[in-house]
RNA sequence: GACCCUAUCGUCCAGUGGCCUAGGACAUCGCCCUUUCACGGCGAGAACACGGGUUCGAAUCCCGUUAGGGUCACCA
């Protein structure tokens, strides 16, 4: 890169972050990151009467939750602000009267400013899709007449997005429109009124757009379609951005985790593929489990934490670690963690209805009357102590193992399903294990 | 309708003329591990859209067809 590369997200508030729009940013961001270029954020709210004060905090939001940090744009600030357009109403009238003077822009019957389409043949090189030629002469519109002129500004004075887009793009020293293909053949359009402006056009590139699995287009009431929902639906952002970096770009071996900075080292768009992705949220679901499983655990801690007190559970990093590595295997999404370790913190875990079951079998309580007397007194108290002298019990009453161990697990956390049983007592204490134990036979004797 | 992009297992990718009897991952199925649930391990099934070329040789290059997607707004 021979000048300093700059590169841009530019949503519309209009209706949540969608997982392509956040491909995107991701892409640009990476790009940048990898070559210590800028990162910009502007927030394309041109048309008023579609934007809302929800979507743009969507934005936000879902940006900083994916971890897309902005070098400039909206709170971050920046030389080339200000990074709304609506506030940029000057900036553009320049533009317009630059292009009204030169010939090259027109004020319609109907009071709308148009840009003339010069037409001409046009080749341009994308970064990912290659050398594309279009002869612009032969487009035409749908009912076959040739291609209307493009507007620029409405007859009430608002903006329209291909000029502006321009505009801001010169404006800011965007070097590099890396955005959704959905703008590949919007391009010659552009690159004419770059020209018609006297500025050199910036390099293109089109990544393909994110379908549904069935192949048709992502909108609002598909699942996972919205960042929001997987930062409501318990997911490290390390799982999704891992994942949507996956969908349509390949680092060309057979890695599947890839670390942010992995990413950054190797990312390029030799490596963005030129098809249409279908979005499956199986494999982001698999990725996530995966990166709950390996996280450090400060940082499993972290993610942890808010859903944790948003169901009550509190606890220093001391007890909630523990605790927390106890399940952490077994966990598909943060939105379960309440209910897997919900039984540690409190003595009034309720008893499930399987679990209730498996202490009204016969004997049942007999076998934690046994386990309680023999764990009494045992030292270390550790699982791999607990668990021999279980085992050793079992053999002694020439029973499986199977005989004690449903019933503690049972009587200990009040369900059927839970971590390694001697674990889980190990973590829970000794005086603790005993308690529930004898709450456990008080609550089904007779 | 015009123009543009695309076309390998159900899905995401690898594959850039011989190493391909096409590789990995998710999902599916089977087996193993196991105190539950998971994790994990092993294995199976599963694809080069079709038709023409080019070439000694094509998933890979060219053309056509078909299919999918996109753009042609006083939306972004």
């Amino acid at each position: 890169m021979s000048s300093k590369v700059r590169v841009r997200f530019a949503p519309s508030p209009t209706g949540y972050l969608h997982v392509g729009g956040a491909r995107t940013a991701l892409f640009n961001w990476v790009f940048a990151r990898k070559h210590g270029g800028t990162f910009v954020l502007r927030i394309e709210d041109t048309d008023i009467a579609r934007n809302t004060d929800e979507a743009m905090q969507a934005i936000f939001d879902g940006m900083r939750w994916l971890g897309l940090d902005w070098d400039e744009g909206p709170h971050a600030g920046g030389q080339c602000g200000p990074y709304f357009q609506s506030q940029r109403g000057a900036i553009y009238e320049r533009y317009a009267q630059k292009l009204v003077e030169g010939g090259k822009a027109y004020t319609d019957e109907a009071g709308a400013l148009r840009f003339r389409l010069p037409r001409q043949p046009l080749a341009f090189d994308d970064l990912v899709c290659g050398h594309i030629e279009i002869d612009r002469s032969k487009s035409q519109s749908r009912d076959g007449s040739p291609e209307a002129d493009m507007t620029i500004r409405r007859a009430d004075g608002g903006w329209i997005f291909h000029f502006v887009n321009v505009v801001d793009d010169i404006e800011m020293g965007i070097t590099h429109v890396v955005r959704g293909e959905d703008h590949l053949s919007n391009t010659p359009k552009h690159i004419e009124l770059y020209q018609a402006l006297g500025v050199e056009p910036p390099q293109f590139g089109h990544i393909p757009l994110i379908l549904n699995k069935d192949g048709s287009k992502m909108s609002k009431r598909d699942q996972g379609a919205a960042v929001g929902s997987y930062i409501e639906g318990g997911y490290a952002p390390e799982a999704v951005v891992n994942y949507i970096a996956l969908l349509g770009w390949s680092p060309k071996d057979d890695s599947e985790k890839l670390s942010v900075d992995e990413l950054i080292a190797r990312f390029d768009f030799s490596g963005v593929n030129r098809k249409g992705a279908h979005f499956d949220l199986e494999k982001c679901n698999w990725l996530n489990a995966q990166y709950l499983m390996h996280l450090p655990m400060d940082r499993y801690l972290a993610l942890a934490l808010p859903w944790l007190e948003k169901a009550g559970i509190t606890g220093d990093d001391a007890t909630l670690t523990p605790v927390l590595a106890l399940v952490r295997e077994k966990v598909k999404f943060l939105t379960e963690l309440p209910d897997w370790i919900g039984f540690f913190f409190t003595e009034e875990y309720p008893f499930l209805p399987d679990a209730e079951e498996k202490l009204r079998k016969p004997g049942a309580l007999d076998r934690i009357a046994q386990l309680a007397e023999a764990y009494r007194a045992i030292e270390p108290w550790d699982s791999a102590t607990l668990e021999v002298k279980l085992k050793e019990l079992a053999a002694t009453h020439g029973v499986k193992a199977a005989e004690f161990v449903h019933p503690a697990r049972t009587a200990v956390s009040g369900k059927t399903v839970g971590p390694s049983l001697y674990h889980m007592l190990e973590v829970l204490g000794r005086e603790r294990v005993l308690k529930r134990f004898a709450r456990a036979t008080q609550t089904f004797a007779g």
